[in-house]
DNA sequence: GTTCCATATGTAGTAAAATTACGTAAATAA
DNA sequence: TTATTTACGTAATTTTACTACATATGGAAC
């Protein structure tokens, strides 16, 4: 529990609290940005309470004071590090479950950016960059992610397809060799079908990169895995934001590949860029 | 030029001080994160100059005084904007430019949650919850989201579908009626297709749903448009994260949609769920 | 119910912090 | 050089936060 939001601590605490504290809590709650620019003073005044109840208030919560509770709950804030409670529940209006879904999506990409294992990544990209070719392969949700890694990674002039269709990717992995490098996209690492496949293409020596949650069957049997462990999500309401995540790995796997290939590659990307030119129309600016 | 880090500011701004407000800034600079626990006194100690001159610094930097550019300050600290740059340059290795992608994921994620128009969203699923059937249209990267999306509405027991295929789009659009939603996807919405085929769905009395940005050709061709401004990436090694926006949008509808069909609909989703049950190794706990 | 005790809360005073007003010094231009 | 602007500091003022103490409130024991 590295982070441990403010916002989140004092929501927690709220049953344990007395009366005025209770109601110092619900005036920060209530807003907690202005609580951030407010002095002692017009903070008691809002809660209806003494100065110095506020100052025992910042006190249990472990901040010197007054004004270090105020920078700490600035800072918890922060985007990415911000939401109350981030479960839709069934009286949630657009007002409130646009924000949680946002936020429940922010803080899951946080999580990940600071978990994220570099040297992995690195490893990645050496794969990629030594490739004959790639193909990228997903199921459902994760097909998506996949079709969209082909639009990424094609502009690298690389030979790069997505399947999402199994009796392909069995049939391609069969024939792959050493060179081809699979790269299988499972959020749960769990799907027999998938398993299978990366099985026979890893027999086959070529090479499996698995973008999928740590530990799982899919990790067992590929040469690399991005190991990617997004919180799993039991709310019935909630999106599942693993996809995602998952997306923005790949980005930054084509960021790594980019920089590896040098400025020289920059021209052809531009090329690329220029080439949907004709199908839009131009903006005045 | 949105949420400009303070610490990267002050570092721009150096050249342009006077003595003792360059002081004040190197005194920052050489541990920002004391800096926001001292006071104004001890602050002015450590640079060797007046209050009043950390005052007047402050307010160089538009803000209030002293705390409020502390409480900036904190804020630029925190972990989510910690890079005061958030564009990969050629130097950046994985340990650099990975973070660097996912803030600038969040960054644009952020800004959009604050700025969406909620009345539109509400709109939106109105729509949707009375459509016949609904048609997903996306090219490219979008033809990813498209899919996605598929992926998502299919749930709701209502005939969906996604086309990446603009001979398709042009001909479902010719046979869409009232009662239809063709619900088009398009970063840029300017692509002349699109647009095209937007005008015939929409011609012929179908509801015409735009996922898009602001002021845009496609905008005017529809029912409604979900406007989603990400700042374009000029970039050449940063990502694309307008379409990572669209992702959230329309789970933020799907959503919605759930919460429309109230409690009663939970165990359609949950069956669905647990139809993949068959495909997949159980975990162990 | 009364008394006692503990906890909770507020009042008033004090200390600290930040800001303002103003004056002097330095730098720049005429 | 002198005039004039800009930079900077001193000291007073105002705002803010904290502390010590007093009162109130709520419960437990009698």
């Amino acid at each position: 529990m590295q982070h441990q939001n403010l916002v989140n601590v004092i929501t927690d605490a709220l049953p344990g609290l007395n009366k005025s504290e209770r109601k110092v809590a619900e005036a920060i709650l209530s807003d907690p940005e202005s609580a951030t620019g407010s002095s002692i003073a017009s903070l008691a005044k809002r809660a209806n309470v003494s100065e110095p109840s506020v100052n025992r208030f910042c006190k249990r919560f472990n901040t010197a004071g007054f004004p270090d509770f105020k920078l700490k709950l600035a800072k918890s804030l922060v985007s990415g590090v911000r939401f109350v409670n981030r479960n839709v529940d069934p009286n949630d209006t657009v007002e409130s479950y646009t924000p949680k879904i946002f936020d429940s999506t922010i803080n899951d990409l946080a999580l990940i950016r600071d978990s994220i294992d570099h040297s992995v990544v690195n490893a990645v990209v050496d794969q990629l960059i030594q490739a004959k070719g790639v193909y990228f392969f997903g199921l459902g949700t994760s097909g998506s992610v996949a079709r969209d890694a082909e639009n990424k990674f094609f502009r690298f002039n690389l030979p790069v397809s997505f399947h999402d269709d199994v009796l392909m990717m069995r049939m391609l992995a069969s024939t792959g060799s050493a060179g081809d490098v699979f790269f299988v996209i499972s959020h749960t690492g769990r799907t027999k079908e998938i398993i299978d496949i990366a099985e026979i293409a890893s027999n086959n020596g070529a090479t499996v990169i698995a973008l999928t949650s740590s530990s799982s069957p899919l990790t067992a049997v590929s040469s690399i895995a991005l190991e990617v462990d997004v919180p799993e999500n039991t709310d019935e309401y909630m999106a599942m934001t693993s996809r995602i995540v998952h997306l923005v790995v790949l980005d930054v796997l084509a960021t790594g590949f980019t920089l590896r290939r040098g400025p020289d590659f920059l021209p052809h990307l531009e090329k690329i860029k220029n080439s949907l030119k004709p199908t839009r129309y131009q903006s005045k600016d």
